[in-house]
DNA sequence: AAGAAAGTGAAGCGGTTGCTTAACTAATTT
DNA sequence: AAATTAGTTAAGCAACCGCTTCACTTTCTT
């Protein structure tokens, strides 16, 4: 997966949207015709294909048409580099607590107190 | 059609925003007041307090005002809590495709073909 | 060949979002 | 006490979003 600038972006805004995310949901459990993930949407068959193409231009989905059914499959290196984006921050902060952790464990047991 | 966002949209809707993610990453550095969060982010003051408050109500970000000055730092359990919905359903669909691997080896090494 | 099934594209509409400016409060400096 | 700093709130506006309907194509099924 190439890594283009504004692929985040692109990704986190579909993400946004509860519809496309129950689409993922719904992906991660195994591939899907358009239909069949418009199923459980109370939308139109329209709003489904729209917000498939949001999905696909995030690079978070992959589809695939034979014959008059398009097959829609997740695709979890994009998964993992949204993952990454917040792991990347939510350690980066974790590490700056335990270091402030380890500083005070250390000023408290001075001797010099 | 209005439905009541539980957390997960409201931090995704969060994260949604190019200048809100600017904001996180900032805060994954060390805790900050408004105007330097505002700092690198040509827009008003204003419009960074907006911000903030869709950050605040996502639980993204805490923040405690002393004097004049607030000051903003991330939660990193809400972090974990978007990147383990991403990552539940990555793992999912990498399972599945570990057991069709399985099935598929088993299948071509079968006696009887 | 006729009809149904699966999806696509365009136009349009109302609600939401992100931003601005302006007027304001409260805390701190001078 | 006056000025400055830091933030807050409200009003308003243009752009964007999610959705609908309708017209259409392509591919199966009968």
């Amino acid at each position: 997966m190439l890594h283009q600038p504004g692929q985040i972006d692109l990704m986190f805004h579909a993400l946004a949207d509860p519809g496309r995310r129950l689409m993922v949901d719904r992906l991660s459990k195994g591939p899907a015709s358009v239909s069949q993930l418009a199923e459980p949407l109370d939308m139109s068959l329209s709003a489904v294909v729209q917000h498939l193409q949001v999905l696909e231009a995030s690079g978070l989905v992959r589809t695939e048409k034979v014959g008059r059914v398009r097959t829609c499959t997740i695709e979890p290196k994009a998964l993992s580099l949204a993952e990454k984006w917040i792991s990347d921050r939510r350690t980066l902060w974790e590490r700056r607590l335990d270091r402030l952790g380890e500083y005070l464990a250390e000023q408290t047991n001075e001797p010099g107190i």
